[in-house]
DNA sequence: CGTCTGAATGTTATGACATTACATGTCGAT
DNA sequence: ATCGACATGTAATGTCATAACATTCAGACG
């Protein structure tokens, strides 16, 4: 369930860009980053992204349209996962809460709604940032 | 704290939009039902869609960058709330979980990060479409 | 009344994000 | 060898959102 078959050779260098940038890429700051190594267009990097995400290995995140690296790729496998992403600095941190989960599933069971993505983003300031009074 | 100013011409006529269209739609699809009513530009769209959002009359979902009309204007504060969004039909539910958006906080005061908004949104399909066999 | 001011509006242009369509290349299985 | 599945390259286009600037409107105040 954790492995997946090798990376091609567009898949590693956006995985390296996105592990390399400690913060989401948007897919053309993606593109930004990759054009020495020879990509050109916007879907060589959305092709990468689609399947690194069908891997695990990366998120998207819905609310700033960008891209970060899994932190823990194999630690948790298709659970939920929320994020609390830093408008000031960027940084985001990803974490996963089995109630949330289980009262989001009670829902949707309830409901017979079948799922196939959840998001839970949170958006505002890192302590760090508020501790050194961000604007 | 449920009141608000009135709505200015733009704001009214956007609002009207999207209740009657029963399902989220892009500032462009606001923008195109609205040609008849002199609207020519993105803009006056998403001018009134940002104070529509501020009085807690319209919601944005992140994930597929589309608007609805809030369901129950004054039913819920300023909670967390979650939507469930139909792949296949479009259709929106909304609801607010207390646990959740109470386990949610718990880890925002571990961590010290200071929340601005929280985006929880469940894609996938919904009972009617499963039922009916959707593609 | 005149005018000052703040909010809303109108308009053009541009920036940012994402996909369609089609051609080409690569590599293993038969 | 050639077939099929998948990955890639490229151009063009579609979709979502904001910047910058001019204008209009309604109320506060002398």
């Amino acid at each position: 369930m954790t492995a997946h078959p090798e990376l091609t050779r567009n898949q590693t260098l956006v995985l390296k860009a996105l592990d390399r940038a400690e913060g989401p890429l948007s897919a053309y700051g993606i593109l930004d980053r990759l054009r020495d190594d020879g990509f050109r267009a916007p879907l060589q990097v959305y092709r990468a992204l689609e399947k690194l995400q069908q891997f695990g290995l990366v998120h998207r995140l819905e609310s700033i349209n960008a891209f970060v690296a899994c932190c823990q790729p194999h630690g948790h496998r298709h659970e939920t996962i929320a994020f609390a992403i830093c408008s000031h600095c960027g940084r985001v941190d990803e974490f996963s809460d089995a109630a949330v989960e289980e009262r989001l599933n009670e829902w949707v069971r309830a409901h017979r709604f079948k799922p196939a993505k959840t998001t839970i983003e949170i958006s505002g300031e890192c302590a760090d940032c508020t501790a050194r009074g961000a604007g």
